[in-house]
DNA sequence: GTTCTAGAAC
DNA sequence: GTTCTAGAAC
């Protein structure tokens, strides 16, 4: 890299550090400094606006000049006051104009609670602030704190919430010797995953693969979950430094100031992460028992290692709780090093759920696996198969048998699992860790010097089958046992469609290729007003007659055709086909909305949509919606917590009557704007019973096809609540338990599996 | 139907 | 600056 050019070219250059800390009083300010200043080889100073008046309280502009003098005499300097708002902050700030001074922020954003009970005990305090009225001073203080961003002028943010981390920062500056200089960006915070620059996002798009970078949702947070009154800032704020002359980071790079505030919850995360991204969880330090303090260092080694030849992908160590001892030792240990914030970090979370609760998308995990790769056990490796379905555990088997510790084995994973189409997982890397646990298989007895050469091995070995799949997905992003359906499917069109190619898989490429040749006229309108006609045949050719009046609905794009194809000729495609019988077609969605979402398709000739069903297809209406009953029931005995609705689009994209079999958890990452959304949440949506009730009565159904119904405001399915966009809304009914409104309740709208509470489904 | 883009809206 | 939407492409 250029950067160790620059370090054994240009010699480390004496730079002061202007360092702004941010606290309420009892944060332990004061506290920081004394304890740097005393053990730092650094000069320091400390201004302090409570007793720079000769030991007295004076003002701000005594700081300012104090300060800028101690710069100037090249010493490095703590503004030790409270520093809770920008106003406050930006003047100090100024003082680091320049190239020659780096002003950091370390924020002591500890519990209020324990700041009051600090202060209301010290006697003797230099800013005079002690017994009972420190309590509202701190309370009144916290209550208008702006945590610092990036975008303020600092170059680096190191946020403390609890003792621990106090700790961590206290070393690093203790430790900061005279011609050292930290890595730029925001560090401690509760949520450092987040959005990368939208340039790099553009240059990223080539070589990313198609589920995962589907959808470019962000700004998942709920507030409905969160407690009023409490600080709900999860203020995201993107700034980018341009290069820093004599510095060790001098590299252009872009970090975010993800301010939380107090609320602890790890579904405030907002990302936007097409890159390709490996989650990881500790390997060998749950059941294996592996200490935890060498796990942690063998992690950074290999990060380190690794981190940096990967020029698009990140690394992110996941584990459960906020108070994972894992985390907290890596975070410390990876602060000294080099590492890129972007390239590594960690997150708080469930690895089944990054994306749904988490927003945080990752195309590929790892799984801490046993070495006969079942699904046995408990935690990560339980979970994974679990969430994954027996996909993974089959794909797995096809793969490889077994995993000696140590080592690490790739697996893709099937298009129909659970974690492709709801997180976006397009590969789960298995690893097999060291044992130190007496009670599970290979026990290493203790032996550290095998289980840490292990260990790095089964890191080595993780990390490399994480760099091959980015290197393979570049140019061809849907691997061989991804979405056969795809595939054939846009085989069967291209071979069928002899003038319009509907081709999914190709598209990326073929849009770039598009760009040399220059795009097609739009042709929508007249010419595309000849053909459709409705006989009764299953003759496709009948299309280029002319039309009848019940069907003057619709023109049909040439992408809008697969269906119809697939209807006509089934067999063409039957390997990825449910089921064909004379009369239906029963397909999983290509873009399935939720865990489980099927179409049953009829096959009579002329039948596009409802539009044109008549009384005379009562009878296909019946078998469809029998058909459709029978696969929800096949998916509920698989799982019973799923519910199932069966209707019909009021006025489907796609042509070739339709029956939508979907279950209602709407976990997809497909599911992506209001259209999408209000297709199967509104009225707009056909209840199957309700239209062989209507077509058995009137002879038609009922269409609701007003565009306004597709662009109504976001409800939520269960209990009505709006949402102002699709992230919130789909966090929300990740953990909506409210019952189905009573209309659905009724005839059968919703199907459960027997017994199952209908109000209470995942 | 999906994808991409530009520009509006926030 | 980020997020959302509409329009155009296929």
């Amino acid at each position: 890299m250029d950067m160790d050019v620059e370090e054994a070219s240009a010699p480390k250059e004496r730079k002061p550090v202007l360092v702004i800390l941010v606290g309420a009083p009892g944060s332990g300010k004061s506290t920081f400094c004394e304890e740097v200043m005393g053990s730092s080889t650094r000069p320091w100073v400390r201004v302090c606006q409570d007793t720079i008046g000769n030991g007295k309280a004076g003002n701000k502009a005594q700081c300012l000049s104090s300060a800028t003098r101690a710069l100037k005499d090249g010493k490095s300097v703590f503004i030790d006051r409270c520093n809770l708002d920008r106003e406050q902050r930006s003047e100090f700030i100024k003082l680091g104009d320049g190239p020659q001074i780096d002003v950091h922020a370390v924020v002591l954003d500890l519990p209020a609670k324990l700041c009051i009970s600090r202060s209301v005990k010290r006697t003797g305090h230099e800013g005079n602030l002690q017994g009972g009225k420190a309590a509202a001073v701190v309370n009144r203080m916290l209550q208008h704190k702006e945590l610092p961003k990036l975008s303020e002028g600092f170059s680096r943010i190191t946020f403390c919430q609890n003792e621990s981390d106090v700790k961590n920062a206290l070393n690093t500056y203790s430790t900061l010797g005279p011609l050292d200089s930290l890595q730029y960006g925001c560090f401690g915070q509760k949520n450092p995953d987040s959005k990368i620059q939208v340039g790099i996002m553009k240059f990223l798009k080539r070589a990313e693969v198609p589920v995962a970078a589907a959808s470019r949702e962000s700004g998942i947070e709920d507030p409905t979950s969160q407690t009023p009154g409490k600080n709900n800032s999860c203020c995201k704020d993107k700034q980018t430094f341009s290069s820093i002359p004599d510095n060790d980071n001098s590299e252009t790079k872009e970090v975010e100031n993800q301010a939380v505030g107090s609320v602890d919850s790890h579904a405030n995360q907002v990302s936007l992460d097409d890159i390709p991204t490996l989650a990881f969880p500790s390997i060998s330090t749950s059941d294996f028992q592996f200490n935890h303090e060498k796990a942690a260092d063998i992690i950074v080694e290999k990060v380190a290692e690794f981190s940096n030849k990967f020029r698009n992908a990140r690394l992110v160590l996941v584990d459960l709780s906020h108070k994972s001892k894992i985390l907290s030792l890596v975070k410390a240990k990876i602060a000294g090093k080099n590492i890129d914030a972007q390239k590594f970090f960690t997150h708080v979370g469930d690895i089944t759920h990054l994306y749904s609760r988490g927003g945080l998308r990752c195309n590929v995990i790892a799984n801490a696996a046993n070495w006969r790769l079942n699904p046995g056990g408990g935690g990560v490796n339980a979970a994974i198969f679990n969430a994954a379905g027996p996909e993974l555990e089959s794909a797995t088997k096809e793969k490889v048998q077994s995993l000696s510790p140590g080592n690490a084995a790739v697996v893709p994973l099937p298009s129909s699992s659970p974690l492709f189409t709801r997180e976006g997982v397009t590969h789960v890397i298995h690893v097999v860790g060291p044992n130190m646990n007496p009670q599970r298989p290979n026990c290493l007895n203790n032996d550290y010097n095998k289980g840490c050469k292990i260990l790095q091995d089964a890191y080595t070995s993780l990390f490399e089958g994480f760099a091959s799949i980015v290197r393979n997905q570049t140019w061809h992003p849907v691997g061989k046992s991804e979405n056969l359906e795809r595939k054939s499917l846009e085989l069967q069109v291209q071979s069928d469609c002899s003038r319009n190619y509907f081709t999914k898989t190709d598209q990326k490429s073929k849009r770039d290729v598009d760009h040399g040749l220059g795009k097609s006229k739009k042709y929508k309108g007249t010419r595309d007003d000849s053909g459709l006609t409705f006989t009764d045949s299953r003759n496709e050719n009948v299309d280029s007659e002319h039309r009848t009046e019940r069907s003057m609905t619709k023109t049909w794009g040439s992408w809008a055709q697969a269906l119809h194809q697939i209807a006509m000729h089934p067999e063409k495609l039957k390997d990825d086909l449910l089921e064909i019988s004379d009369d239906v077609v029963v397909l999983n969605d290509m873009y399935p909305k939720a865990r489980k979402h099927v179409l049953v398709l009829a096959r009579t000739g002329g039948l596009d949509c409802l539009a044109d069903v008549q009384k005379e297809h009562l009878q296909l209406l019946n078998k469809m919606h029998d058909v459709g009953l029978k696969w929800a029931e096949k998916f509920l005995n698989e799982n019973a917590s799923l519910v199932f609705r069966l209707g019909y689009h009021s006025a489907p994209s796609m042509r070739q009557l339709h029956l939508h079999v979907i279950s209602q958890d709407f976990e997809s990452i497909h599911l992506k704007n209001k259209k999408h959304w209000n297709s199967f949440n509104t009225a707009f949506f056909l209840d199957s019973v309700d239209v062989m009730d209507e077509i058995s009565s009137d002879g038609k159904a009922k269409l609701k096809d007003d565009d306004k119904l597709l662009s109504m405001e976001l409800r939520c399915h269960r209990c009505r609540s709006a949402h102002p966009n699709i992230p919130r809304l789909k966090l929300h009914i990740s953990s909506c338990q409210s019952p189905f409104p009573a209309h659905l309740l009724q005839h059968g709208r919703l199907v459960h599996a027997p017994g199952e509470p209908h109000s209470n489904v995942q």
